[in-house]
DNA sequence: TGTACATCAGTGAACGCGCGTTCACTGATGTAC
DNA sequence: TGTACATCAGTGAACGCGCGTTCACTGATGTAC
C-alpha cells in the first residue's frame, strides 16, 4: 500500500536506504547516538530487517566509511581529470581543479554534509582495527594522489619556497576537513569553498613565477 | 589510603579531575560513548558525587568546551603576544607566532589530543543551543583575532593576491582543526606542525615582497 | 505446465544489560553567638 | 572555649528506559526436474 515510490523509480534498495538515513544521522549527532531503532523507523522496516543487511552496528560503520571513501575518490578522479583535460599544464590543471572543487562544494544545497572519516576520527575507540586502517589508507591515498600532482608541477615550475611534499599533499584533505568543521559550527554556507580558494592562492603563489618571466 | 597525591600536591580538585578524565575520554570516543560510570570509577568517586559537581551530562559538556576555549585563547594570547615582543613588524610577528605554535604542538608528548569543538561539531544534535552558540562565538572570535592581525600586516605590506580577510582569519583555526583530524587518523606525530608550517609559508608568500625591495 | 525445494528479504517479540538521573542520607568543616 | 546549626562534598541504592542483538517464523520469488 505504501507507494511513495513512483513506477518510474528503481526498486528501493533497502540497504542503500539504510545507509543514506544512517549517514545523515551519524553526521548530525555521531555514531553512538544514532540508534538502530530510529534508522529502521525512518526506513520503514523492522529491527530484524536491519540485521539482515548488516551483521552488527560496526558493519554499518564500515559500509558507510567504505562508500564515502569510494565516492570521494571518484569525485577527485572526475574533477582533477576534467581539469587536466582543460589544461595540460600541471599547475594550471591543479588550479582549475581546486576551483572546480570549490564551486562544486558551493553548489551543495546545505553546504557539505560532513565527512564520515572526521566523524569516525572523533569516535575512534568505538571502531575496530579494520575501520581505523581503512581510514588511514584513505588519508594516505589522498596524500599520495596530491603529492604526485605537486611533484609533476615541481618538474615544470621552480617553487619559491622549499617544498614539504607530504605536507603539501595532505593539505588538500586537511584544509577541506578543517573547513567542514568551521562550516558546521558557524552554520555558514561558503566557508569550505572560501578555504579551498585560499589553498588555491597558496599553490599559485608557491609555484607561479613572480612576474610571468618563464611563461 | 589512596595516596597517589604527594604531600606537595595541592588538594585534588574533584571537579577538575572529573573534567580531565572526561575530556580525554570524549576526545577518544565521543561524548555519548563516554559514560558517567567510567568517569566516576576513574576519579574514585561515586555516581552521586558526579552529580554534585554537574547538574547533568550536558553541564559537563558545557564546562569542557568553555575550559577548552579559554585555554586556547590564553595560548594564542601568549604565543602571538610573545611573537610581537620579539619583532615589532606585524608580518614577522605573525610568522614567528606560527612557528612558535607549530613548535609548541610538536612538543606535546602524544601530539595534539584533539579539539573538543570539532568533537562537538560532529555530535551537534546532542547539545543544547547554548553549547552550539559558545562554539560559534569561539570560532568567530578566532576569525576576528587573526583577521585583525592580517589587516595590520596589509597596512604595511601590499598583498600579491586579492585578500579575503575573513577566509584568511579562519584559516588558522581551519588548518589546525583539519590537521588534527589527519593526525588522529594517521597516528603520526608531526602532521599538525607540518600543516601550520605550510600556512606560514602561505602567509609569507602572500605578503613578503618578491625580492626584499621594500625592506 | 506442475510440483518441490531453496533462497531472499524481511517480521516482531523477547532478552538482558548499561545508561543517566534521583534521593535520602552522612561525616567533615566553617560560622555565629 | 563550647555549643548549635549550616554548608560542603560527597555515598550508594534504586529507578525506569532505551539500547543492540537474537531468533523462530513468514511470504514472495527463483530454480531443478
Amino acid at each position: 500500500m505504501d507507494s511513495r515510490y513512483s513506477s518510474m523509480t528503481v526498486k528501493p534498495d533497502t540497504r542503500t536506504l539504510i545507509m543514506d538515513i544512517a549517514e545523515k544521522a551519524v553526521l548530525e549527532k555521531g555514531f553512538e547516538a544514532t540508534s538502530i531503532d530510529e534508522i529502521v523507523v525512518a526506513a520503514h522496516i523492522s529491527r530484524g530487517g536491519f540485521f539482515y543487511h548488516f551483521k552488527d552496528k560496526n558493519a554499518l560503520a564500515r559500509a558507510l566509511i567504505e562508500r564515502y571513501i569510494d565516492a570521494e575518490n571518484a569525485l577527485f578522479d572526475d574533477i582533477f581529470g576534467r581539469a587536466r583535460e582543460l589544461n595540460d599544464d600541471p599547475l594550471h590543471a591543479m588550479l582549475i581543479g581546486l576551483k572546480l572543487l570549490a564551486e562544486m562544494l558551493d553548489d551543495l544545497p546545505n553546504g557539505h554534509p560532513g565527512c564520515v572519516i572526521a566523524a569516525a576520527a572523533y569516535q575512534d575507540r568505538l571502531f575496530d582495527r579494520g575501520v581505523r586502517e581503512m581510514n588511514r589508507r584513505a588519508i594516505l591515498g589522498w596524500r599520495a594522489r596530491f603529492r604526485a600532482m605537486f611533484e609533476e608541477i615541481a618538474k615544470v615550475y621552480t617553487p619559491r619556497e622549499p617544498l614539504d611534499l607530504n605536507a603539501l599533499g595532505d593539505m588538500v584533505s586537511g584544509v577541506v576537513e578543517g573547513a567542514i568543521v568551521l562550516q558546521r559550527v558557524l552554520g555558514e554556507r561558503q566557508t569550505v569553498s572560501a578555504q579551498i580558494m585560499q589553498l588555491r592562492t597558496y599553490v599559485k603563489l608557491l609555484f607561479a613565477p613572480p612576474m610571468q618571466m618563464d611563461h
